[in-house]
DNA sequence: TTCCAATGGTCAATCACTTTGACGATCGGA
DNA sequence: TCCGATCGTCAAAGTGATTGACCATTGGAA
């Protein structure tokens, strides 16, 4: 039985989530960041050592091709990714990182870190490495060895 | 820096609170609730003790009266709370849970009991009450001892 | 070599759900 | 008895996703 100060840990999570991605977009914002929409991360993440495609992307999001593109289309707007021409298969139009984007990759990992030192100060770093360890684990062994995908909008 | 091993808190805790809502209504599903919807859980709570109002649950989620509001008209439509009169103040429409109502609840809380039960097999009892404390010390410390309000949709 | 099922991707329409804005009814202190 | 503040709803607009149809390219099989 949960109470107000035990909550289930589904709740934990959400709250727990929301509160980082909060904290990252405000950090963003005062450092002129200002069109920096929650779902750009994880295109920055997946391009970030080789381009991608949208269906991998659509994939790792657990969304559509479509709701993948379009969030490609936005991201190019703003100057972050690009479309690129692939080698070997003409179907294909990876989306590579701009030197922009990785400059904003670059300013997301800075802040996480930053947030999560401040998580260390208040819990310990060892059990801030500890709840990462512990999570990772319980995910790999709910979804069969893989991370599961997080889709950006719920 | 995050890796593919190691990725940043937030992207973990969104996976995970994901991992437990997906569980949680497979399961419902499973046990003929067909119609619950994930935003509901947050209303059962909010008026298990006592019934609520929509001022109070807005506030609660972080989303508008509005919003609150068509979530209560839908819920009502589904037969688990229902809209009662205030004694005092004729503004308010106290949304208050009906007795299906009152059962979903109960079934929700089995599953999370059941859910967390998974994760102690995986991690072990005492870790994931850990979890669930270092969770709660931190969401406290950031917002000022209050646990911050969780909106349903991202 | 030719064919064709599978794949990467887009366009268009629709849907689910939220916010913004305006508003009526009620409350409670000055 | 006012009148600002609060509870709640209606209506319109916006955001962002999905469904469905479709085209171009690929690569293996006949």
């Amino acid at each position: 039985m949960s109470t107000a100060s035990d909550p289930p840990l589904a709740r934990l999570f959400a709250m727990a989530y929301r509160t980082l991605i909060d904290d990252l977009h405000a950090a963003l914002r005062r450092r002129g960041w200002a069109d920096v929409r929650p779902a750009f991360g994880f295109v920055l993440l997946a391009a970030r050592d080789q381009p991608t495609t949208v269906t991998g992307l659509a994939s790792l999001m657990g969304t559509t091709k479509q709701a993948a593109s379009k969030l490609v289309d936005t991201m190019v707007a703003a100057g972050y990714v690009e479309r690129v021409d692939h080698d070997a298969d003409g179907r294909q139009r990876p989306v590579a990182l701009t030197s922009r984007g990785q400059a904003l990759l670059a300013t997301v990992e800075s802040i996480y870190g930053e947030l999560e030192q401040g998580w260390a100060d208040v819990l310990g770093a060892a059990r801030v490495e500890r709840l990462r360890r512990d999570l990772v684990r319980v995910l790999l062994d709910r979804h069969g060895g893989e991370l599961p995908p997080v889709r950006p909008t719920w």
